[in-house]
RNA sequence: GGGAGUUUAGCUCAGCUGGUUCAGAGCAUCUGCCUUACAAGCAGAGGGUCGGCGGUUCGAAUCCGUCAACUCCCACCA
């Protein structure tokens, strides 16, 4: 039956992940062989695959499979994360679709929808990820809200509560008033906004005529206004000392402060100062002993200390403040302004810094060591410019805000009396005990638990640990044998975020880094350099490209443009090239497949060279692969293999061994261009799993359950031979330029070709004419003394080669070749003689570089000698 | 405002501690070819003062200084 010249994925790509599965060929548990572990970072458990994904869990999975060819008991843990925010927004707009408002559940009502929908939607992208080849131990599939994980989350908040790092206390925080919660510093993202700039005039207490100008973003929160603030040696204020003004519209009446902290150069000098909704005013608060009024409810709001404008939301409000201070002459004038606002990282909401009580972690005595680690390589980064980075923040570490005013989370196990007393404990019952000595009134049922849940990050450090259990049975049998992981495979932008507290956290828990290596992957951006984006449309959809071109080539389509730690511009055209590679080994393998096989012919000469030669050859390319993973550079690897294929074994090994049209190969050969078919799928199979395994199965007959994942990845051996190595380059060489001769004077490839070596003796040149015989489809190869008169030649290597021609050699045209020839090589010899005058060189530079020089000399002089006896006669 | 990084062919990038792997690779381009595994292919070819300027050196893409452009992180002047 004919073979397609296409390669088709979809069919064998199912084929095989099923395969796979149902062997179950991607579990793991502890043996005698030394474990390769890594934990995969878990995706939102609501999350859908975009390429991102595609990128992270390609490299992951590249990595797991080269270990496990290796002989390593290769263990890749897979799961989600229930990410607190983005869950709880998602259902509660999913609720608020069928009429339903969160308010009006009950915290169990609500936990039963999540769970409910968390059930029947989450995790479609650990399907998604079967597509792409992942070969994840399922069976081990985690969930950061899983019991046993949960309980861990608790435990740790407990441990660190007695140990006196975990505190509540009143801080100005990060206040989402969408999601109504408080978000960390580092779900802060900032960005540049249009926006205005009023300038406000405030009336001075007791005077007629007398304003203070101010300027500010904010016109809204005048209302909540307690100072106007002045740097105190701005002579245009010092007037003003010891007075008080009247804030526009309510007529509060505030004092005027100074302080160091105010520009004199910005806007008019003066500021408002708002301690309840802004950090900085905050800060000068305290110090001048102001109060703080708080004018905005937690939803955005403004309430009942506003005064004016109750119930407004807080933009409407500006919108509709500013008429109103017109119309009482406040308003001075507005100007255009860039300034940054920080949005929520989940909802995108802009943030409003809010004065709340929150749950803190110290962070000072967790951060020392885990920098410590870092910078001394114990733990190293790829690349490792990404440790300053890391040091940077580590050494500003600020205490971290970890309450959430959320339901969907791990809930903060603190029960409060009803005198407010609270004590931490894993339930109820024990808080009870530590609360009844000091309360002895207190009955169990007036206990009442803390409403928030922590920060999703505070499970996720976490993460290497709980997936094996290690902080409820430290000494199991897995979290023994797997940990630390290898590798750590993610993005620089969680790097505080997940990166250094799983650092922390493995060193406060295990006592023990949680991973040796991290590698950090780019941002996946268009051709264009944009980031991908649902609002630019312009992030293609991964199931689609796998659909249309099969997962192995959407593999190597990322892979071909990922060095680590740069962003990387994907083109789907990446994935045309590995949809063409996948054809290109198809083809290789429909070739080798057709041959028949006979024993009773000898093995050619030119196909015994050749084998000898490729062993070599894949033994130099293993041993540069080896190192490109020992220095995770995937795609360099990658790149190394493709040209071994394509170019190695396609264009010059198969065209050299493959026989004459029709006709049989020899046994030998066959046998031996399996076996190296083989060896290149099993190097290639990391990268494409799907295809290496089809052609590894169908080039011999293979066992019930046998499988190229758990075959033997060829590795560096032997030294390669150099000297063969360097005969067969120079033989390509020689190739190379009767092809052009081919293609210059257009000579069809059937035709054959007699090729004459000038003057050579036959040493320099045996075996490997029989290379050259058969790729440039020659007649003969002989030896003679002197040049014939219509013939084109070319020098390689100091020997001159000519190939006669039927049709008169234009003889100008070789002329000008010729001449233009000698004047480089003239000038080149020049370049060489002028360095090797100069004793300064030949003195100072190593004796080989100077040696190299001499040769350089001798070679081009001999170059030039045969260039000039071609002239010679040519001009006859 | 503080810090880090990048700049090499049309595009994306290799080039480790200065010297025959020093000017490279893949893709794209151009020219021939439906040649017998593959036109999603084959065979050839062209293309760069290594961001600018200066310095160190016998010798600089590589080291130093400086300027320029871009990127990222941190801080968050209302």
């Amino acid at each position: 039956m004919e073979i397609s010249t296409k390669y088709d994925p979809k069919e064998i790509e199912s084929k095989w992940y099923s395969y796979w599965e149902k062997n179950h060929f991607f579990a793991s548990t502890p043996d005698k062989r030394p474990p390769y572990t890594i934990v995969i970072p878990p995706p939102n458990v609501t999350g859908v695959l975009h390429m991102g994904h595609i990128l992270n869990n390609t490299i992951q999975d590249v990595l797991i499979r080269r270990a496990r060819m290796l002989g390593f008991n290769a263990l890749w843990v897979p799961g989600t994360d229930h990410a607190s925010i983005a869950t709880e927004a998602k259902v509660v707009a999913l609720l608020k679709e069928k009429g339903i408002d969160k308010r009006s559940l009950s915290r169990e009502e609500f936990m039963k929808y999540a769970w409910e929908w968390k059930e029947k939607h989450g995790g479609i992208i650990l399907q998604q990820l079967r597509k792409l080849g992942a070969s994840c131990d399922w069976n081990r599939t985690k969930f950061t809200m899983d019991e046993d994980l949960y309980d861990s989350v608790i435990d740790t908040f407990i441990d660190l509560y007695n140990k006196g790092l975990i505190y509540k206390g009143v801080r100005m925080v990060n206040w989402d008033p969408k999601a109504l919660t408080a978000v960390s510093d580092e779900e802060v993202i900032y960005q540049e906004i249009q926006s205005k700039l009023y300038y406000i005039r405030y009336k001075i207490e007791n005077t007629e005529n007398d304003y203070v100008t101010i300027a500010t973003t904010r016109p809204e929160t005048i209302l909540g206004d307690v100072a106007i603030c002045m740097h105190p040696e701005d002579d245009r204020f010092k007037h003003l000392k010891g007075k008080r003004c009247l804030v526009p519209l309510i007529n509060r009446s505030i004092p005027l402060i100074f302080d160091e902290y105010v520009d004199r150069e910005f806007g008019t000098g003066a500021l408002k100062i708002t301690p309840a909704h802004d950090i900085n005013d905050y800060h000068i608060g305290i110090t001048h002993k102001l109060p703080s009024i708080n004018i905005f409810s937690d939803n955005g709001t403004l309430n009942e200390n506003a005064e004016i404008l109750t119930g407004t939301d807080r933009f409407e409000a500006r919108e509709q403040i500013i008429p109103l201070l017109e119309t009482a002459e406040y308003l001075v004038k507005i100007e255009d302004y860039t300034n940054k606002i920080g949005f929520s990282e989940r909802t995108n909401e802009i943030i409003e810094p809010k004065l709340s009580q929150q749950w803190f972690c110290d962070m000072a005595a967790l951060a020392k060591p885990a920098l410590e680690v870092v910078m001394n390589d114990t733990i190293r980064f790829f690349p490792d410019k990404l440790k300053n980075t890391y040091s940077h923040w580590m050494e500003n570490v600020k205490d971290w805000c970890i309450s959430r005013q959320l339901w969907w989370g791990h809930r903060i196990p603190a029960y409060y009396a009803p005198n407010g007393e609270y004590a931490v404990a894993k339930t109820k019952e024990k808080a009870f005990e530590q609360l009844r000595t000091s309360n002895y009134e207190l009955r169990i049922e007036d206990l009442r638990q803390d409403e928030d849940v922590m920060d999703t990050w505070f499970s996720s450090w976490l993460w290497p640990i709980s997936v094996f259990d290690g902080i409820r049975s430290p000494d199991n049998e897995d979290i023994k044998y797997y940990y630390p992981t290898n590798v750590l495979v993610t993005a620089p932008d969680i790097i505080f975020f997940w990166v250094a507290r799983m650092i922390m956290a493995g060193l406060e828990w295990r006592k023990e880094i949680p991973f040796h290596d991290v590698y950090y992957t780019g941002m996946v951006r268009d051709k264009l350099r944009r980031k991908m984006s649902k609002s630019l449309g312009n992030s293609p959809d991964p199931i689609e490209l796998m659909d249309k071109y099969g997962a192995d080539s959407v593999r190597i389509g990322m892979l071909f443009c990922s060095p680590a730690g740069n962003d990387l511009m994907f083109d789907e055209a990446l994935c045309e090239q590995g949809r063409n590679f996948c054809n290109k080994i198809w083809n290789a393998f429909r070739l080798v497949k057709g041959w028949k096989v006979v024993d009773h012919i000898p093995q050619p000469e030119h196909s015994k060279i050749a084998i000898e030669w490729f062993t070599n050859r894949l033994n130099e390319v293993t041993k540069k692969l080896d190192d490109d993973f020992t220095k995770y550079r995937l795609s360099e690897a990658l790149m190394n293999i493709y040209k071994l294929i394509w170019d190695n074994f396609c264009s010059t090994f198969l065209e050299i061994v493959k026989p004459q049209y029709q006709q049989p190969i020899d046994t030998s050969s066959f046998a031996q261009v399996v076996s190296i078919f083989d060896q290149l799928m099993r190097l290639l199979h990391p990268f494409m799993p799907f295809i290496t395994e089809e052609l590894w199965q169908n080039l011999t007959n293979r066992g019930e359950k046998e499988t190229i994942m758990y075959s033997e990845i060829p590795r560096f051996a032997k030294v390669p031979d150099k000297n063969l190595l360097t005969s067969f380059e120079n033989t390509l060489r020689i190739v190379e330029q009767i092809r052009k001769i081919r293609t210059e004077k257009n000579i069809a490839q059937k035709v054959e070709l007699r090729l004459q070596v000038v003057f050579a003796k036959v040493e320099n040149f045996h075996p490997l004419q029989t290379i050259i015989q058969k790729l440039c489809n020659l007649e003969t190869i002989e030896f003679v003394a002197e040049k014939p008169t219509n013939c084109v030649s070319f020098i390689e290597n100091q020997i001159e080669y000519c190939i006669p021609l039927t049709n008169a050699v234009n003889t100008e045209e070789e002329l000008k070749k010729l001449r233009e020839e000698l004047i480089y090589a003239e000038d080149f010899l020049q370049s060489v003689i002028n360095k090797l005058s100069n004793k300064k060189f030949v003195a100072g530079a190593p004796e080989q570089v100077v040696a190299n020089e001499y040769k350089k000399q001798a070679d081009t002089e001999s170059k030039i000698a045969i260039l000039k006896e071609q002239i010679h006669k040519y001009s006859l």
